[in-house]
DNA sequence: ATCCTCCGTGTAATCGATTCCACGAGGAGG
DNA sequence: CCTCCTCGTGGAATCGATTACACGGAGGAT
């Protein structure tokens, strides 16, 4: 593989002027720019990455760690986030936290040692040692879809989606179609969209008169396990609930696995809906009502803020809002009732 | 940030004997280890991971490029490929070509730029410029799930899953249901994955003394819309067919789609199978008929041959099997009949 | 006592780029 | 004709690690 100094020893000058004609300095003269540009293209020769690196103190990539590849919201959420970052002239290198704290420490460290330029994270925690590290060192950080209440996090910006409308706007359509015993399968405790969903839940059921029984809270992890287990518990109940409100589509998954398994039917016999929209929901029996977030926004979104850090310029966090689309898992439309 | 000698200077040693601490070097006396360890500790000192791959060449990184993050069968590669590399010490950097040629190019180019040690490919097309390139001047290469069909490329290890026996399983369970005219949606003809299914799929027919028409073969680019697309032009014909194969899950979509917005039945009206299993399928309505990849081993053999090859061993294909995991897309199973 | 070995450590070259500074040539202005 | 700029270019320092080689001292062999 070539390096710089065959460049210039096929064009006949100096390694700095090879360094000029490649990022375009104005001071080279035009033939022998075209000397050089010869010589790279004989050679095939590419700049090395590393070696400039340590030289700029610039990598040009961004870290990019969310909390599970396999939960389609993510994956959306990295697709357009490498999207942005493309063209924008960085490259993201994606760290999988499989909702594991001690995996999220892994890939933040790793990422750390190769200098990435800037750090955009969904922590699955109440934020790891090497996160407060990165943050307190002065890297280039955004938070995306879920955030740390630290206060010597306090500065990082948190570019997000609010959900409380929408999950208003659910509540509101499981009420008109009936449902009183409404139950939801919460996300971690340690995350923060793991409590504001269960808090916007909450505020919405009061608003209706209703509240939301302890034994109708159950803790899940954002994986289809959990939403199994948690689903099979208030099914086990003396009074179950009549409608279930799963805090992601993973979780519904799981649900309607147990569901499915003890014979019931949705709507039948229990509603379901689920926080993020996923392109399956449409062809599942019955398609499943659930909360749309603007995905492609948020990554779009974080980038920007992100870059921004990096470029030395002030960054803001960000709110966009979800909203509900409903389809046929928590009874008939109004509209089409016979 | 702390640099080596920064730690040299607090432990009151050279900067050698700091990386020869740090590279578990025997030849340090256990005490000056000692405070080398303290000083690293007191600062919290992280090796700069971009000055050591310019001096040591090599990056312990991997480059993964595939066609589409957001088809789950790619997503559930990733991650275990993720997964694999981490074990054996390396971290995967993966490009999205999102079926692009043009966009695969662009990731190759910027993985190779960045030196990574070796690079994991799923190409979308008969071969780009850069790729073959990389191959030629000896970057550690290997194909996974679709490869090349280049001499030039001859050398590279493939690691895939055949399908052959799978579908002809599919054949022989829709010609058990009756089924007679059936259809495939293909994947691009530039890509071996591609042509196979659809060669597979010719194959069995005949064994079961049916024939493709040309008119039941669709060309499709394993995205959801060419699905659609390719299904409406199905349901066009005079004589539509009975059941339609879709070359991977994301054109099965795609084709439920469009199915569904005519008012058409699965499987009352036609059956649908996949290439490609993935866990919703098991909640739509209905369940669909799959081919089911053994995503996670294929995964961690690419890993394996690839870092073989990074670290000077020999390194061969693979080749696993795929099954077929029969549900209700094509028709009530053989046994449940009334 | 002398010489050799080995051990632990330091000095300095090196990887491949970028960039500051210096330098020579040529043109403009006095 | 001399001085001063400007322009285009080259030399060399630099980024942060690794590692070949050198070196001084301790201990063993003779």
């Amino acid at each position: 593989m070539p390096a710089i100094k065959d460049v210039a020893q096929r064009a006949g000058v100096s390694v700095a002027t090879v360094s000029r004609v490649l990022n375009q300095h104005p001071s080279v003269r035009a033939d022998t720019r075209e000397r050089v540009l010869a010589a790279v293209a004989d050679l095939g020769y590419r700049p090395n990455a590393v070696a400039r690196s340590l030289r700029t103190d610039q990598t040009r990539a961004l870290g990019l760690v969310i909390s599970d590849v396999l939960n389609p919201f993510f994956t959306e959420l990295a697709r357009s986030v490498e999207d942005a970052a493309r063209d924008l002239g960085y490259s993201v290198v994606i760290g999988n936290a499989d909702e594991r704290p001690e995996l999220q420490d892994h890939h933040v460290r790793t990422l750390m040692d190769r200098r990435i330029d800037g750090l955009l994270i969904s922590p699955t925690d109440g934020g790891s040692p090497m996160m407060l590290d990165a943050a307190r060192t002065g890297t280039p950080m955004v938070f995306v879809d879920r955030w740390i209440e630290d206060e010597s996090l306090a500065s990082v910006p948190v570019v997000r989606t609010d959900g409380r409308d929408a999950i208003r706007d659910l509540v509101a359509h499981l009420h008109a179609l009936g449902h009183r015993r409404l139950a939801i399968i919460a996300g971690p405790a340690a995350t923060t969209t793991g409590r504001e969903r269960v808090d916007a839940f909450r505020a919405a059921l009061r608003e209706f008169g209703l509240t939301l029984d302890d034994g109708h809270i159950g803790q899940g992890d954002f994986q289809a396990d959990s939403g199994r287990r948690v689903t099979a518990r208030f099914l086990d109940l003396p009074r179950p609930p009549d409608a279930i409100f799963a805090a992601d589509n993973l979780m519904a998954l799981g649900a309607m696995d147990e569901i499915r398994a003890r014979g019931l039917r949705v709507p039948g016999d229990i509603a379901l809906a689920a926080f993020d929209d996923i392109p399956w929901f449409v062809h599942t029996d019955p398609p499943i009502t659930a909360i749309a977030q603007p995905t492609g926004e948020l990554g779009h979104a974080a980038v920007r803020a992100l870059v921004d850090l990096v470029e030395g310029r002030p960054a803001e966090s960000v709110t966009l809002s979800a909203r509900l689309v409903t389809r046929r898992s928590c009874g008939e439309p109004e509209g089409s009732k016979p």
